[in-house]
DNA sequence: CACCCCACCTGCGTGC
DNA sequence: TGCACGCAGGTGGGGT
């Protein structure tokens, strides 16, 4: 599910619900996700209540009133729903947290590939120390990119996907970016100019920007029991289109596969240089 | 360092 | 119908 607009749209939605909200239980399925706590440490959160609910890349972080943080990161099919007990039982629920007003919030995780760990006050989860510049920030500059690149074979487009550098850009949005900066996927981060950069940065935000104003890409699932249909508003213009005509100048986009992920471009409005 | 590869999982669509 | 295979929006550990 999620890059960085879908964490923060599942924040969004979450926030309002959650905060004030005190745990009451918590149960966990038999199955562990690729890092979780141990269930005595999870089980330590009952008669927490939660204070705020933030986000740094793309993980999602519950704050509680006793200083405690609890992380998630969803990894690539982790979901949150905010439930009562009327909802109908899911398929690959890994913890349910049973919340004083008689809601849920259920964490359900198809590949297991998230996280949920607890971190004791005053403890930076160590994760987040790796964690790059949020796109908004200030500190991220063209001048900051182009210094940090010089020399640097790197293709940009992994450069992209590297969220010790830059948080919260996936793969989906990494092609979209490059799209709207028409550069190709496999610049060599040295060669970007201060001025590509300048445009790559504004894409960036744009995008991530719109895709968080439309919803996210994909279901953002904090609502309840009924699923709700994602609303996929957010109109991808590359990602996995290859073989349909670009929308900018009609050639047949292209699918290419870099550090083993599929890439998305239009070969002629992103040419090799 | 910089960078790549693969592991970690399950499910689904495709083509034989 | 069954089966093998490729593919899926994530990180992170280990290798070159």
């Amino acid at each position: 599910v999620p890059e960085l607009p879908e964490v923060e749209v599942i924040r969004r939605g979450l926030a309002p619900k959650l905060v004030g909200e005190t745990i009451v239980g918590v149960s966990q399925g038999g199955q562990r996700l690729r890092r979780q706590s141990e269930p005595d440490e999870l089980a330590a959160l009952i008669g927490q209540t939660v204070v705020d609910l933030s986000r740094r890349g793309k993980y999602l972080l519950v704050h509680l009133d006793q200083g405690q943080t609890l992380l998630v990161h969803l990894g690539m099919t982790g979901r949150l729903f905010y439930q009562t007990d009327a909802c109908p039982a899911l398929p690959h629920v890994h913890l349910v947290f049973r919340l004083h007003s008689g809601h849920k919030l259920v964490y359900q995780d198809v590949r297991r590939f998230g996280q949920v760990l607890v971190y004791p006050a005053g403890v930076q989860p160590p994760a987040l120390a790796q964690v790059g510049l949020e796109p908004w920030s200030r500190r991220l500059t063209a001048a900051r990119l182009r210094q940090q690149t010089t020399r640097l074979k790197r293709p940009v487009k992994n450069f992209l996907l590297d969220g010790r550098i830059i948080a919260g850009i996936g793969n989906i949005y990494a092609s979209e970016a490059l799209f709207a900066t028409r550069l190709h996927p496999q610049t060599p981060v040295g060669d970007i100019g201060l001025e590509t950069w300048t445009q790559l940065i504004r894409a960036i935000r744009r995008i991530l920007s719109q895709a968080i104003a439309a919803g996210g890409t994909t279901i953002a699932n904090f609502q309840d029991c009924e699923g709700q249909s994602g609303l996929f508003a957010v109109q991808l213009k590359v990602y996995g289109r290859a073989g349909e005509p670009c929308p900018g100048c009609g050639t047949p986009l292209v699918r290419l596969v870099m550090a083993g992920r599929s890439t998305f471009f239009c070969p002629r409005c992103q040419p090799e240089k």
